[in-house]
DNA sequence: TGTCTTTTGTTCACGATTGAACTAACCTGT
DNA sequence: ACAGGTTAGTTCAATCGTGAACAAAAGACA
């Protein structure tokens, strides 16, 4: 099949994902050195993140925003749990579900960390001008869109 | 410290980076599930890709390029020589390399794996026009850069 | 009510990745 | 030639995420 003729460096498109996947990369990767102090780990900041915006989210909710599996969520909540960082209740409604929100703890360690991560992110995004990157978000979450549509 | 004033969520920079992470981990989660028929994950596609484009590659060059450690290409290219999709010798001029290179299997292999790669981020991409597509890609480059200087 | 299906969260075994410690080979300067 | 430092690759224990199988609770409907 003409190899040469239709490779996938030569489509634009391709080629400049293969960018974003390794600048997501290595992002994550700084993200996960730069959090050492705080002893967080960038999955654990995600679960913070999202319950500082949406607080008392079930388990359930929270691994489809986080786009992981919920077995990830259980083994991931009780270490923020032992550590005061996250409180976890029951649903009177619901007996199943679990109520997740933060402690005040949890709250002031986010705030840390995210001072941390905004800084990472500042200074990556540091050349890209406040218009073009708003279009780049853009696409990204029309991305996400097309590809949650399974 | 004024939590409300400063939230990182109103900082274009840092809503937009969010963005771009959920992309990629939704992208590389449809990729996996798109390599399955292939029995390739997508990190062994990744070597493949490198090796194709840059033969003779040692492994620690390798490494750099995929932005992971020594270790983890320590034990993903036996597999994959065991597959008989890379072949691997070592260095006559510098005994301690492994100069690695694809097999003609792995170069057919390949060529299947980037055709399913291939058309699912024109599916994820579709709706980004090509000047802005390019744009995009120059700033991830820039950005990985940024980072890659430590 | 009683049964059947769906949903929530947990458990568990597995595969992937990491970093530290290690060996072997190379290099430098004397 | 030899000592000290650097580099390539490996090994290993530990950690992390996953999907399948499961239990408990809720919902649907006759």
């Amino acid at each position: 099949m003409n190899k040469r003729q239709q490779l996938p460096w030569d489509n634009p498109r391709f080629r400049n994902w293969v960018a974003v996947a390794r600048a997501c990369h290595a992002v994550e990767r700084a993200l996960g050195a730069a959090l050492q102090p705080l002893e967080l780990k960038p999955a654990q900041l995600d679960v913070l993140m999202n319950l500082y915006r949406h607080p008392g989210m079930a388990q359930n909710e929270l691994a489809r925003k986080l786009l992981v599996g919920r077995s990830n969520i259980t083994m991931l909540v009780p270490q923020l749990e032992e550590r005061s960082l996250v409180k976890r209740e029951g649903d009177e409604k619901d007996r199943r579900v679990n109520r997740l929100s933060l402690t005040s703890q949890g709250e002031a360690l986010l705030m840390k960390a995210l001072e941390v991560h905004m800084a990472l992110i500042e200074k990556a995004m540091s050349a890209v001008p406040p218009n073009e990157c708003d279009l780049v978000g853009e696409h990204m979450r029309r991305i996400t869109e097309v590809l949650s549509a399974d």
